[in-house]
DNA sequence: CTGTTAGCGCCTTCAT
DNA sequence: ATGAAGGCGCTAACAG
């Protein structure tokens, strides 16, 4: 249209510094006129790198994961990078699916929350040496880069938390122990009952709670007993919603007969009129330091860790 | 590898009939061998057509939406497509970018939650018949593509049941009336008052809240009064929890002193002790309806409406 | 049934 | 300062 040739019209639209200025005016001009827009897929094809990132979660609906999501996608975006979704629902034939489905679209790099009921996917990944950030949970015996909270620091203080009160019956819902964070607050759970010499009761820890029902079912068994837990220490402020269903169905109330502590700080738990005491975890910041990360390298194999802090 | 053209080998991969079965093993076998994976950006490219769509919406972070969203993510996936997932925070500038950025991407469609401060991206989307769906919010003066709750029933329905408990002096903490949503499930409201012979009390009518944060600072004028709502609708739950928020901070409580009803069935909702009666509105089969859209061009225009029933 | 050719839009290299 | 050629991986059209 310009008359020139598609490379000097390219060059231009790229602000190449060998266009003369009179003719790169004219073919800028000419291109927003006729709403040129630069095909992603042609320039990641040619340069082998896409400025695209998968995400892959356990499930969006969690507010904890939205929000890590939507810190995500605004980090990305500032770098310019585009963020293609994939939610797994816990299920690892997913997880392995999600990863094979982003791989084909050549994104330059996976944030991925694994759901490690297996591990093979992610061992798979990094054996080719691919770009990759695990969120929020980790292998401990798989070297790969990842950004995860203080589980063990903040299973701790939920704890002591509530032993400061003075409570001693005080029962845990759990998530699945496959999962690192689920392991590691338990660890902090113990420590934290050895700490102020209460013994554990094994049949106050429920394990494998990871949604409102699951919470709210799990809980239901500390109910049937002569004697009830007088607080509840809660895997995910979303678990922590349906142990609180239940304590409600059970006739008790919040925090008069038990006291439940959550995770996560989900915004809404804030909200709630029963003090849902909550540790708090920087998901924003988990969310943006991982952008950082598929792009250099010096990450790999790196902790963060954000201090998570006890709050009422 | 096989000796084989690409062609052949390319044929064999797409289960093409023409193949000789015998070869198509011997290809498939050494593809799976060498890990061979598809490449989307080359196939997009070359068939214009990518698989994915983008999803453009106001904020992940808010519960109806991520729930929205997962529905979306998981439709797509069931049809073999991809999200490229973008928020713009209400902010039309972010809107406008995201679509250029996506457009840029290929995506075969668009699922949108319009800002709606103004439509002029949309209305250029539309003069250029890309195919693409407003998703919650619809522009009554544009001919596109829409998947909405009806909102207006919602309205109506939510103010009607406070007016069953016999309230009279009701509140309104809504959104901003320049979207859809506000606007209509307003309408339901005026005609809910009209239609039981109660005023309209304009100092009891906040409007702009699309976050907690702003729930909570709006409803704080209905308190200063002399005499305040006994009952108050919220815009969405999100909103409704910040207004919760304000009524304890007050001095008053649920349902004693102040009832208050919420909209769109955060699942989190039904968790609350406090009864926060909400109109449910069908989220994630938006997500799954707006889905087939951007291939049927049938849909086009078309007004989908999930009907809200109230429960307490 | 298999191979060849061409081209999607972009960028790099080399030649003017 | 600009143009021409080649190729990223894929598919459709045509040829054998």
């Amino acid at each position: 249209m310009t008359g020139f040739s598609i490379n000097t019209v390219l060059r231009a639209l790229n602000n190449k510094p060998e266009v003369r200025t009179e003719t790169k005016e004219k073919i800028l001009e000419t291109a927003t006129r006729l709403g040129y827009r630069p095909n992603r897929l042609a320039k990641g094809l040619r340069l082998n790198k896409t400025a695209t990132i998968g995400v892959i979660v356990t499930d969006v609906a969690n507010p904890f994961f939205s929000a890590l999501v939507k810190g995500v996608v605004k980090g990305a975006r500032d770098l310019g990078y585009s963020i293609i979704l994939q939610d797994t629902d816990e299920a690892y034939a997913d997880e392995e699916e999600a990863i094979q489905v982003m791989l084909s679209e050549q994104v330059d790099g996976l944030l991925i929350t694994p759901v490690q009921s297996r591990k093979e996917t992610i061992e798979k990944l990094a054996a080719v040496r691919f770009p990759f950030v695990l969120l929020a949970r980790y292998f401990d015996d798989l070297e790969t880069a990842y950004v995860v909270p203080n589980d063990y620091q903040g299973g701790f203080l939920a704890t002591e938390h509530l032993l400061e009160q003075g409570h001693t019956r005080i029962a845990i819902v759990n998530g699945p122990l496959h999962i690192s964070s689920a392991r590691e607050r338990f660890q902090g759970f113990k420590d934290a009952l050895n700490r102020y010499g209460v013994p554990l009761d094994k049949s106050l820890v429920k394990t494998g709670a990871l949604t409102i029902d699951a919470g709210r079912s799990l809980a239901r068994s500390f109910f049937k007993r002569e004697s009830p837990p007088t607080a509840i220490v809660s895997y995910s402020d979303f678990v922590a919603f349906g142990v609180m269903q239940t304590i409600h169905e059970a006739g008790f109330s919040i925090p008069d007969n038990v006291a439940i502590v959550g995770y996560d700080d989900v915004q809404l738990a804030s909200c709630l009129k029963v003090p849902l005491t909550t540790i708090r975890s920087p998901k924003e910041k988990m969310g943006r330091q991982s952008d950082a990360s598929p792009r250099s390298e010096v990450t790999r194999r790196s902790r963060w860790t954000g201090t998570p802090t006890a709050e009422a």
